[in-house]
RNA sequence: GGCCCGUUCGUCUAUCGGUUAGGACGCUAGGUUUUCAACCUAGAAAGAGGGGUUCGAUUCCCCUACGGGCUGCCA
């Protein structure tokens, strides 16, 4: 089984699961399920300062909703921080890595005056070929011994080959002075011992992709097929921040998208398959491949965001639409439905889901089934029920009393009462629409009649007929 | 500053040297209609600029411009 795909997301627990982190969480999940391969998930954690608790839950929290389910346990990478110093210990000993002595001070002092003078910033270490008997009793860091001629090649699936010449990378540190290990050698480590066959990542993660290549060579391991994806942008074309409203995760689910419109319109973006643009999971498993993957950025649109969701709240199973808009009310802090309204929506969701294209639309829709007598009729509504009207509506419930509760003879008997008065169905949809949902716009009447059931329909109807 | 990556309709993208440059969202105009939607039909809309290579470049190469990334004892 050793050629099992193996994929991981790995994000650092330092705020919200970001919309290109999710992405990039869904491309791992697409490719290993796609492939029958694992996708694990680990938690960088080594910056002891920045990460917390609640961040790692956002993220779980965000990646549970998506639906994108990882195998095994969640890992932290600041509980291998024994293992990764056990490995930079291994290459300080095999000669791959050196002590160095240099102050944080002294290091800073160097860039300083170098960016001054015009050259470059790279630090290169004078203890990289000093003489142990030379080392002074003070605190150090470990570094690997990067090869400072020729150069290193990414073998990228989405870039292709990047060339990076070997004097243009410094000797990076893997061990601080406080012995704990930096985030570059810990990927490494962790990637190795996890079993990781694909890194599929954000392409700021390129060049750093480089100098890890360098630590899998100084340990003599196999150099995972890295695929460094373009950063997703926001509607401006410039990177995401806080400014372009929502960039966490668990406010879309807020909002009120569905998981698979999310998951098909991320999916979408940035990567694609000929021209299909709306899909099942089961086919973005089955389509997804590395060589799909665009190479520039791609920019949040919205308003397709709205498309694809509805085209997914409409072939959506009723029941499972249901469970999310459970938990849409619950993140989004609104009321939970009652068993009644459960009962109700589960009713009127046929009738619905075709037109709506986000969960709050979806509810909207279906107020009619869920508010209960007496009816509250809005101000736009209330122009339809004039005493003309009201007339008219009270002689429609007499008709409808002895229709068969069937769309052909509920139009029919409607339309009969219409062109009674001369009028246009249209003109007594209207008061009908107000005495049966309150509101100016609703679904069909026919439908919201359907829905309700004969006695709750001439209820409503008769509620508001003189 | 140095190094690296990118650039097709407004947006997401197809094209893997020869196409009237295709699709989707959005937009515009019609249609359907019982309101709002939804839906149907049609339309406008693109290869950053400049050099090459080639019989032929959106496609391959170079330069420029623009955008982005890296250049931390952050991840």
């Amino acid at each position: 089984m050793s050629d099992q795909i193996v994929t991981r997301f790995a994000p650092s627990p330092t705020g919200y699961l970001h919309i290109g982190g999710a992405r990039t969480a869904l491309f791992n999940w697409l490719f290993a399920r796609g492939h029958g391969g694992r996708f694990l998930l680990r938690i960088e954690d080594t910056d002891r300062a920045r990460s917390t608790p609640e961040a790692t839950a956002a993220i779980l929290k965000g990646l549970d909703w998506l639906g994108l389910d990882h195998d095994g346990d969640v890992v932290s990478q600041a509980a291998g921080a024994a293992r990764h110093a056990e490995v930079a210990h291994e290459m300080l000993a095999a000669g791959r890595a050196y002590k160095c002595f240099a102050t944080q001070e002294e290091i800073a002092e160097f860039r300083e005056t170098a960016k001054a003078e015009g050259k470059s910033t790279l630090y290169q270490s004078p203890w990289r070929d000093a003489d142990p008997a030379s080392y002074p009793d003070a605190p150090f860091v470990i570094r690997l011994k990067a090869p400072r001629t020729g150069s290193t090649v990414i073998a990228d699936a989405v870039q292709g080959d990047v060339t990076i010449r070997n004097d243009q990378l410094d000797d990076m540190i893997c061990l601080r002075s406080d012995g704990t290990p930096t985030y570059m050698l810990a990927v490494v480590v962790d990637d190795h011992d996890m079993g990781v066959t694909h890194v599929i990542r954000g392409d700021d993660h390129l060049t750093n992709a480089a100098r890890q290549i360098q630590v899998y060579e100084a340990m003599g391991w196999d150099i995972p097929v890295f695929a460094h994806i373009p950063l997703i942008h926001g509607p401006d074309g410039k990177k995401l921040s806080k400014r372009h409203g929502a960039v966490g995760l668990e406010q879309y689910q807020a909002m009120g998208y569905p998981a698979s419109g999310m998951r098909n319109y991320l999916a979408r973006l940035g990567w694609s398959h000929g021209d299909d643009e709306f899909f099942t999971d089961a086919q973005a498993k089955e389509w997804f491949e590395l060589d799909g993957i665009g190479k520039s950025p791609a920019r949040l649109d919205f308003k397709k965001l709205e498309n694809v969701c509805g085209q997914h709240i409409a072939v959506s199973e009723e029941s499972a639409l249901l469970h999310e808009i459970d938990a849409y009310l619950a993140a989004a802090e609104k009321n939970p439905l009652t068993d009644t309204q459960r009962q109700a929506l589960l009713a009127a969701l046929p009738v619905v889901k075709g037109s709506a294209k986000m969960l709050p639309q979806l509810l909207e829709k279906a107020h009619f089934a869920l508010t209960t007598r007496p009816i509250e009729v809005e101000e736009k509504a209330a122009k339809a029920l004039d005493d003309v009207s009201r007339g008219i509506l009270s002689e429609l419930t007499f008709a409808l009393q002895r229709a068969n509760w069937t769309r052909e003879d509920l139009e029919a008997a409607a339309g009969d009462v219409a062109s009674a008065h001369g009028l246009g169905l249209g003109k007594v949809a209207a008061p009908m629409r107000a005495a049966l949902a309150g509101r100016a716009a609703t679904p069909s009447v026919f439908d919201m009649m359907l829905v309700l059931g004969r006695d709750e329909s001439l209820a409503r109807l008769s509620e508001k007929a003189t």
